[in-house]
DNA sequence: CACTCGGATGATAACGTTCACATCGAGGCG
DNA sequence: CGCCTCGATGTGAACGTTATCATCCGAGTG
């Protein structure tokens, strides 16, 4: 009497197109292979239906489930933000859908009872893009790793290579920030870190120091920030209080308006009196008063390129796999630094 | 040979313990109707393999996924992040998977080809939320409403009311700014208004006119932006071109952020010549220079309440569901308006 | 002491799909 | 003209789980 109560199926489809189920299944997967008349009914009798596949039953016929878990920090981060949206629009492009799993990255015991990833896990996707990654999830990374393709989407590969890796090159993008500085007359640099169990801040810190032994400049680092505003006032007053660098470098945007911040109430002027640099090229950036000087990542172009890796390693599991990639990050200079000397 | 070739499945699980399998799958679902010691050799047994369920398995006999769709604009947006996040913690502790899709809100035509909406059907989720509620959605979510519960994390409902609704009261939010900036004197406002099809947006227009006549202030709106400090920055300079008002209310944070910029350009000074509000309470409001007073928003709360309710929906169709529920914003006073007086 | 009752467990079927094989007609070739 | 091949479609089985019913055993009861 109902006539809907259940989500068609192939069978109703096939009863209205008068052919059998399997005629269904094959339209749907290999078309060229069906006479042209026979798809044209079938195809006219899904229309009718409303018929759509039931993935559970394919993904556990097929035993893939054509979802893909997706790993990240539960912080509101500009960076991780835009790579999981072009994460998430490629995967559908190409016919996935994605699992999304946050991790904090709060010091919770890595082995918490409800562990995220081992739900991503025993959810059956097919497998893992790590976004934000950082040390607490090197467990799930580790458990995950043996049984299904995981890439992570960092600056270095999670302590030992679980997991292969596509990311930005940090390390470069800090040695053109201090390059860009040094080229600006600065001898000085002071660098507000990023939290150390962040592989992308970590490499950050190393390019800096890298960046200082290339130029012969003096620098510090402070003590480890939480990529939050608060955090860098914070390490920004402490910095002040032992006399102020010639510049401030720091581990990402958010850090950065912080430092503004301080260095706005100590009646330093910015650029004129140290100049500041952020890390990401955050919307805002562009429009704090002064405008800030920082390090553009191409997160849409890491995300497309991060999913069809991990396609890759999914469709062709014999091939070796590709080498870690690192895409270029570019510094975009803006009135938070002087401008650079006309020659070196 | 290759003894873990394939996933543990029931059987393997069952022929260790030495049980059938229909014994284990007792002890997964309803444990306490089997015997003790039978269970605790069960327990062990899955211990023993590393046995997972088969999500897919499971979903296909009970017809039901275990999975929600979570349908979200595709800007990184600060409130969506954290209503998102928010969301995941709370679905992951009830045993629901997040299915994450993101809709742009650009004039990409509604019927587009691969929709993203109608994936997200296709995937079986067993109920939708929608994060980001706009006009891009529309069609989405009335395909969607007709099969499965959805529930619409917005100001108001969409349209005709095929979702039911949870948000935040952006109404209240909005007069409250208006409320708060009358009390430091002043008596016109422009408000930088927010995409126009944006339900949230429209809902902080309401406010600021409803707040104006509630005051008997006078007041203008521009033209909609897009959430972006840009187009605060141009709305701005246009707005200033016609003489400034005394106050400036922006849609959201980020839009305020380009309009300190425009003042600043123009040598206005803020609060002195010129207030300035947003709306979110974004982490970097409180270190803009000067601090930025908005409007402060439960997104935490508002994640968890909508997964509630969803998951009331779905796991009790036939009762009618709680009315919409509104939840409410709170004012931040801060240095970017003048304090207000003591008494009216 | 037979009879019933309830707790604990096993056997069978079904969910909707894809894979492997069987079937069937049409055409080519000896 | 019969056999073989090939393209197009149908039939049976299986993926791993849960729902339903059947079975078994011991204990209670008249």
């Amino acid at each position: 009497m109902s006539p809907p109560s259940r989500r068609p199926s192939m069978a109703d489809v096939a009863a209205r197109a008068g052919v059998s189920y399997q005629t269904v299944s094959r339209v749907l997967n290999q078309p060229g292979i069906v006479r042209p008349e026979t798809r044209d009914r079938v195809l006219a009798a899904i229309a009718e239906t409303g018929y759509t596949p039931n993935r559970a039953a394919r993904a556990l016929k097929t035993t893939r489930s054509s979802q893909i878990g997706l790993l990240t920090d539960g912080s509101s981060l500009f960076g991780p933000s835009e790579t999981v949206t072009a994460i998430e629009t490629a995967a559908r492009e190409a016919g996935y859908s994605v699992l999304l799993t946050t991790v904090g990255s709060g010091v919770a015991d890595p082995a918490a009872e409800p562990s995220p990833g081992s739900s991503l896990i025993g959810s059956g996707v097919d497998g893992i893009l790590v976004v934000a990654a950082h040390e607490g999830m090197q467990p799930v990374v580790a458990a995950a790793a043996s049984t299904i393709p995981v890439l992570a989407v960092s600056a270095q590969s999670p302590a030992s290579s679980d997991a292969a890796v596509v990311g930005v090159d940090q390390r470069l993008g800090a040695r053109s920030v201090v390059e860009h500085l040094a080229r600006t007359g600065v001898r000085s640099i002071a660098h507000l870190a990023g939290p150390s169990d962040w592989f992308d801040a970590r490499a950050r810190l190393d390019g800096f120091v890298e960046g200082l032994e290339g130029q012969g400049l003096d620098g510090v680092a402070t003590a480890p920030g939480d990529w939050t505003p608060r955090s860098g006032y914070e390490l920004t007053r402490e910095l002040l209080a032992s006399g102020p660098p010639q510049a401030l470098f720091a581990a990402n945007d958010m850090m950065a308006i912080g430092a503004l911040h301080a260095l706005h109430e100590q009646g330093l002027r910015v650029p004129e009196d140290i100049a500041v640099v952020g890390f990401d090229d955050t919307d805002c950036a562009a429009y704090l008063t002064p405008s800030l000087t920082t390090v553009s990542q191409p997160f849409a172009e890491l995300g497309r390129l991060a999913l069809h890796r991990l396609l890759q390693l999914l469709e062709h599991p014999e091939e070796p796999g590709p080498p870690p990639a690192a895409l270029a990050p570019r510094l975009v200079a803006r009135g938070s630094t002087r401008p650079e000397h006309g020659t070196a």
